[in-house]
DNA sequence: TCTTGACTTGGACTCTGTCCATTGTAGGAT
DNA sequence: ATCCTACAATGGACAGAGTCCAAGTCAAGA
């Protein structure tokens, strides 16, 4: 955590009350919040915490690649703390958890070069979509 | 083409005109067009045709499984007519052109079952990203 | 301690999508 | 061919997620 804040210390953040309580929100476990669920738990600690700010924020740590924005179901984007250890997701198509999962196999290496049509390929994201045990 | 509003008449579908020029419309080429691209597209045929027409019809024709959504970036879903002929999709960062690509491999068979924390896993769905040619 | 440019605030605004009461009509029944 | 009615379309209000901006605040270097 604090590997975190110095990071980003490192890298010349200005180091504000706001962004230290969302790194910390962040980093507490690893669930994958909406902005405003981060907001929420950013308020509890700093009430007067704007949307706003933790939007910048969370902008800035996906700019910065220690968070991952993941868009599973076209609702609100949700943030990967994750980002520093490969992984793919698994979603339930019920109730929406998302867990993380480490499948064998590259699928990168899966996409032939006649299929790329041109495009510099520099990233897969693989979602495995189903019902989780208390939704089935 | 006609294929389509065959299958969905023979459904029962109440064959109207907005339904027929949706259809259409997305039967037209192979893009990956947003709600309002297929309204606006729509509404050069038929231009009193509603919004909110549009979205009915597209959510009937995924209910259907005629249709897919994809939700590449957070931003307005796209509809992808090509839903009968199994394919992943490779996203230009930059512009947010999708292409349907064809990887080899079956990512479904990549999950071990330690890692799939006893959910059914129905489906799985892969997304590229990189810089397309134009964009590079 | 002072200064200043980076950061935060909150409210207005945009975009995407949903809801609903009202009006219209496709297509089976007569 | 006409009538009925359940299903469909309309459009305007509303909601959720996110962005923008002008004004105020403050971290941290001098």
């Amino acid at each position: 955590m604090s590997d975190l804040l110095e990071r980003l210390r490192g890298r010349g953040w200005r180091m504000t009350s706001q962004r230290r309580v969302v790194a910390e929100v962040l980093d507490g476990d690893h669930v994958h919040l909406t902005a405003d669920e981060v907001h929420a738990r950013a308020a509890r600690r700093l009430p007067e915490i704007s949307r706003a700010t933790v939007y910048n924020t969370l902008g800035e740590l996906v700019s910065l690649g220690e968070v991952t924005e993941v868009s599973t179901d076209g609702r609100a984007k949700r943030y990967d703390p994750n980002a520093h250890h490969p992984h793919q997701h698994l979603v339930c198509s019920s109730c929406g958890t998302i867990r993380d999962v480490h499948p064998t196999g590259d699928p990168l290496v899966d996409l032939p070069a006649e299929e790329r049509f041109g495009f510099t390929v520099s990233d897969v994201e693989v979602t495995y979509r189903g019902l989780c045990p208390a939704c089935a």
